[in-house]
DNA sequence: TTCGTCATGTAAGAAGTTACATGATTTC
DNA sequence: GAAATCATGTAACTTCTTACATGACGAA
């Protein structure tokens, strides 16, 4: 066991939330690299991405933090390494949910964003753009409620989280579309004052 | 005028988010830097924030650009630069409004995250995990509200897309109070399957 | 005279993405 | 034999934040 470096404390209060991620999808099935970036395209990535880049230096690192254990399976001739998460790393990734820490909501919204300057606009070019915003969290309840036969059917192997998240994500979109339902009638109605 | 230089073309299509943020706090008010940083604080801050490191260099480039126009007006011997708007600065604040471009909508929400892998967990710490995530939405819901008056009052002035965007936020972060409270019931009811 | 606010500025670094690079296997 | 998928890897870059630095002014 190497000797503890005191200098290190301060970069090694637990992993980022991208490494829990990686973690939390080899906990629940995925076998390789690939396979992460591919549930996480399927799940998360509406309130969670990370890209490739990063997943792989992530699994390198978990491993060397004894959280999973990868060996070689390659597939004929091409290389592909498999990974397992271990007993340390089911109890780092039930600490990390049951720590009670922050949790930050982060948003980053374009739609949001012009809406709230649009008082700068002509009330046609207003009601346009309110539209828009409204159009587009319509085609995101559309492509969630698409991915709701999927949950349901991951619901039956007991997993029932997943399906949540991704009813918070419909409820998320169908809330704004139903504000800017009620404020286009309100615009459309009265352009005055 | 500068020759123009071709090989500049890819860096040239319009400026980033960021800088309409600026750019349209100035339109609607602000004067110094220190002033857009107050805005934002108060009002794009939860699904737009900059940091104030961007705004100095932001305001040079949209004065650059001809977007904005400053001027020197120290407070006895404290320096300050007020800046406003030009036409060019409205037509490009307005032509990016009306433009129809895709309005990424990004959001990254550790407590999803942590939602997702929760049937990892035991049942009850799977139920405080979910208690907790919706007690941070009801907090924010009690924050915004209290955002409402500031906004109405904003309304009377004629603005009226800036109590729309509180709104929104509210409602997204009352549907996922009402989700997680529905998922709640059923599992303090059904611990089983 | 001390604290909070007004006001500007930047250097250093963290974090994350894009894009490229490589090549095997499977499917059409 | 072409195209899609499987699979891994990383260099370069962008973007943004943190933290520091400076100092005047106003109120207590």
């Amino acid at each position: 066991m190497p000797a503890p470096a005191a200098h290190r404390a301060t970069t090694e209060p637990g992993l980022g939330a991208p490494a829990y991620v990686v973690l939390g999808m080899i906990s629940i099935g995925a076998r390789t690299g690939y396979e992460v970036k591919q549930m996480v395209e399927q799940s998360t990535r509406f309130f969670w991405t990370i890209s490739q880049a990063q997943i792989y230096p992530s699994l390198r690192h978990l491993e060397q933090a004894g959280l999973i254990t990868g060996r070689e399976d390659p597939q004929g001739r091409r290389p592909r390494r498999v990974f397992e998460i271990t007993a340390a790393g089911h109890a780092e990734l039930a600490a990390w949910l049951s720590r009670e820490d922050p949790m930050p909501f982060e948003l980053r919204d374009t739609g949001m964003l012009k809406l709230f300057f649009a008082d700068t606009l002509d009330h046609d070019e207003a009601l346009a753009l309110l539209h828009a915003v409204r159009r587009r969290s319509e085609d995101r309840v559309g492509l969630l409620r698409a991915l709701e036969p999927v949950a349901r059917a991951v619901e039956e192997q007991g997993y029932h989280h997943p399906l949540l998240t991704l009813e918070l994500g419909i409820a998320v979109h169908q809330a704004m579309v139903d504000v800017c339902a009620a404020f286009e009638r309100r615009q459309a109605a009265g352009p005055r004052t």
